[in-house]
DNA sequence: ATAAAGTCTCCAGTAGCTAGAAGGTCAAGC
DNA sequence: GCTTGACCTTCTAGCTACTGGAGACTTTAT
């Protein structure tokens, strides 16, 4: 497969897929003569198992850690369970700060009618906190 | 006051407050003859307006309108609310991600019981989908 | 007079791509 | 054989909002 094909198939951008490569997350398997990428289908899962862990909102290096553990079949199930941990203490810290944010700005909103006239209850947190 | 001063004041660090400065969000006042940027209590009050605005999550760019429109004594609240309003509907639509992101990564997590055998459900969820 | 602290500009790096330019390659059709 | 078009290559630059550091100048304190 070339790139074009594993793309659609990965269904991840050709761009996204050279990106992979240049940063050493998933090569490419070879090159054709002409310097064009080939992939197995070995590739086509590892950037499969790449797009949903990025789904996940793993970063790269996260990714390329899962994808070792993934490969490393005398991995302990500790490792990657740490990481997935960690990853969701993310997602906690973050929704409890986006919860704040929500509550304070669905009051400004609701505080400032929106009309035509200058008075603005919004302009006033932002001024005087 | 020069830019060490408003830094303190404005609880911001001086090399955001000389970024704001390059971006023409809050512009110096004016600069010593030996090129030091001088800023007034104006400009102190605009930099807290932005440092809390950036708190909400307002891109530098809404920040800008924002300070316009706080600047503008003959603006409608309407725009600003408008503003407000598109922030609170990303701020909703992030939360409706992570809180599926939680829901799927807890329920990973707890499904893998973390030892040092290779067996990880979280594995397999990101292979198989 | 000198040392320390403050400030200046400019350059580079962060994360994870994405867009575009300039060019080489390949298969199909005429 | 030649052209067209789709594909591929590398390289550079841009996105957001800063942040760090180098090297040089200024101000302040002792």
């Amino acid at each position: 497969m070339n790139i074009g094909e594993i793309s659609k198939r990965a269904e991840l951008p050709t761009k996204t897929v050279r990106y992979y490569a240049d940063v050493g997350l998933v090569k490419p398997t070879g090159r054709t003569v002409s310097g064009y990428r080939t992939y197995d289908d070995k590739a086509l899962r590892k950037l499969i198992f790449v797009r949903r862990s990025r789904a996940m909102g793993f970063s790269i290096d996260d990714c390329r850690k899962l994808l070792d553990l993934f490969e490393n079949q005398t991995r302990a199930s500790s490792e990657v369970r740490e990481i997935a941990k960690q990853r969701l203490t993310e997602v906690n810290d973050k929704l409890a700060e986006l919860q704040t944010l929500k509550k304070e700005l669905s009051m400004l909103v609701h505080s400032c009618n929106g009309d035509d006239r200058p008075d603005c209850p919004i302009l006033e947190a932002l001024d005087r906190g």
